[in-house]
Formats: C-alpha cells, sequence, structure tokens
DNA sequence: GTTGAAAAGTGGTAAAAAGTGGGAGGAAAT
DNA sequence: ATTTCCTCCCACTTTTTACCACTTTTCAAC
C-alpha cells in the first residue's frame, strides 16, 4: 500500500476550506470517494484520514479498556472530535471552526504526510516545533533499533 | 552494489531546478527511473534518495516502537519531509520551496556523495560546517570500530 | 593551439493544471 | 416569514510543468 508524505504549505480561506495537495487526490478520491476524517491529536495539531483507515484505527479504539483512565482519554477526544468531510469538486475539504480552533490554524498551515494519515499544523507552530525536536534529539535514549540505523 | 561518493558544487535557479551531475545519471536512470526522494536532515540539509532505496529505509522507520518520543519524532520529520521528485529530460530534479527553506539553500548548494544517498547542502554553509568539523578537537568518545581503523 | 562537434548546463515559454474567491440556491433556525 | 448560515458550483487568477532553444563547456582531432 502506497503511504502519504511529504510536507505541503497549505493555506485556508476564509470558509476554512483547505485544498488537498493534487498529488494525493486520485489516491484519495480512489480509497474512500474523498471521504476523509479529520480529529484532534494530543500535541494539538489535527489528524486527517480517509475513513476507511480511521474506521480501523477507531475499531480498535473503542475496545481499549474502559477502566483505563489514559485510554478513556484518548478515545473520547479523539472519536469525540473526529469529523467527516468529503473533498469537492475542487479538492478541497472544510475544516470546521472547532478543529481549527483547537490547533490554533488561521490562514497558513502545514499539511504533513504521515503513512496512513495526515498532520496538520498552524505553519508557525509546525516551524517552531519541528526547530525544537531537532535540538533536542541528542539527548535521552535511543531505541535499541534506531541507535544502529543507518540514514 | 556501487555507491555514490564525491562533492559537486551545483546551482538551482529560480524555479528550484537542480542538474544531477553527469556521472550520476545513468545509475540513477538504472536504480530507480529516475524517481528520487528528498528529505530532511537533522544536520538541517537535505538528503537525497532513489527510491528504492529511500522505500527501504522508510519500513525500519515506521516499525519503530511508536510509544518512544525520539523515534516518533525522527519518523515524523523523515517521513514528513519525504517528497518524490523525478528527474526531467535535462537531468535536473525540483526542490520544492519547502525543502530549500528548511535548508537555506537559495542558489549555490553542494552535492555530497555518500553512499546509497546524497546530502546537499547550501554552498556556504557546507564550507563553514566543514571547517568547524575539521578544527575540532578529538573529544567525545569513538565507536570501537573507528578508533582502531586506520585510513 | 585551433577548430569542430557533441554533450551538458541554463533559462524561457506556452499550455495545462491547480488555487482562490465569490455568489446563488437551499436549509435551518429564530 | 425572514434572516442567517452553509454548501455546492462557477469563473477567474496564479502556479506548475513539460518542452524547447540557446549558451557554454568539454573533448578530440587536426
Amino acid at each position: 500500500m502506497t503511504v502519504f508524505r511529504g510536507a505541503s504549505q497549505v493555506s485556508l480561506d476564509a470558509k476554512g476550506r483547505m485544498a488537498i495537495p493534487t498529488r494525493y487526490r486520485e489516491r484519495i478520491a480512489t480509497r474512500s470517494d474523498g471521504q476523509m476524517i479529520v480529529t484532534v491529536d494530543k500535541d494539538h495539531c489535527l489528524l486527517v484520514y480517509p475513513l476507511p483507515d480511521w474506521e480501523e484505527l477507531e475499531r480498535k479504539l473503542v475496545r481499549l479498556p474502559s477502566m483505563n483512565k489514559i485510554a478513556r482519554r484518548i478515545v473520547r477526544i479523539m472519536v469525540g472530535y473526529a469529523t467527516e468531510v468529503d473533498m469537492d469538486a475542487n479538492g478541497r475539504i472544510l475544516v470546521s471552526r472547532e478543529l481549527r480552533d483547537f490547533a490554533s490554524i488561521d490562514k497558513q498551515a502545514m499539511l504533513i504526510g504521515q503513512g496512513n494519515k495526515f498532520e496538520l499544523w498552524d505553519e508557525e507552530i509546525w516551524n517552531r516545533k519541528r526547530d525544537e525536536w531537532l535540538n533536542e534529539e541528542d539527548d535521552g535514549d535511543l531505541p535499541r533499533d534506531l541507535e544502529s540505523m543507518s540514514f
């Protein structure tokens, strides 16, 4: 299965409409007839899934043990904010005000391909976080597999 | 398998197009029909892979433990920026604005052969860093294998 | 050393594709 | 019933991309 990858600068218009970069459109149209789910992430960005991929994840989420506090919270938030959107004739999706507010997305955003989904960040926040992450990476424990990996 | 080696000064035009040095072209055309992936490195340069080599690495990356923060970040950034490019009829690839911005690449750059991939640096930054690296004292621990190696 | 030919580098252009904004029609709410 | 909000569609603008053409360099032969 092909994966989504790559970073694109995207802009949202006054109505909250966002154009999906062309290189992804055909894949999305094929996979889910343009139907996607947008929800929130604990890092305060948004997540964008083709509908079937979301459904698969959702099935796993709702099966998590209800007694576990952390699991409950994640499920509550992710399922709670999950919003179905459709690509319009111009390849745009409408991102609701609630979701935009959650992620502090105004006009300029970054759409980041992450395998079976996208992350959507306010552009400024993305750039700042990215540089933080790159600078922090030198300390802390690396997973064994990563330590021995050559890029 | 042949490896990429050697440093080449390359220039990008106003559109971000960069000519791959001729000596590499045939190898790339053979290996991946001209398809390559450009992504970012934590040292703020770009990495350029023939598509199959990238895919192999990507498979390893996405298998890293999701719960590990550092691994998550590296994957997020490397996959997040990975952009597919094709050599055009003149042996050039188009480096997107996002990637050029990340690595501060303007007109003049250095393409550094590094085995199965290339590094791409802004020329000025490369020259400065290179001198820094050469002047740095040999402090810190060397890997065992390096200590005992004779050049 | 000079000339010629071929290959590589570089920039431009035109057609096509994508991005963007606006408005009309309809639904929902008050 | 009127107003507001949404959604879908249309049209215009901008960007992208593929192709072409010209310049420069390289290499070889004389």
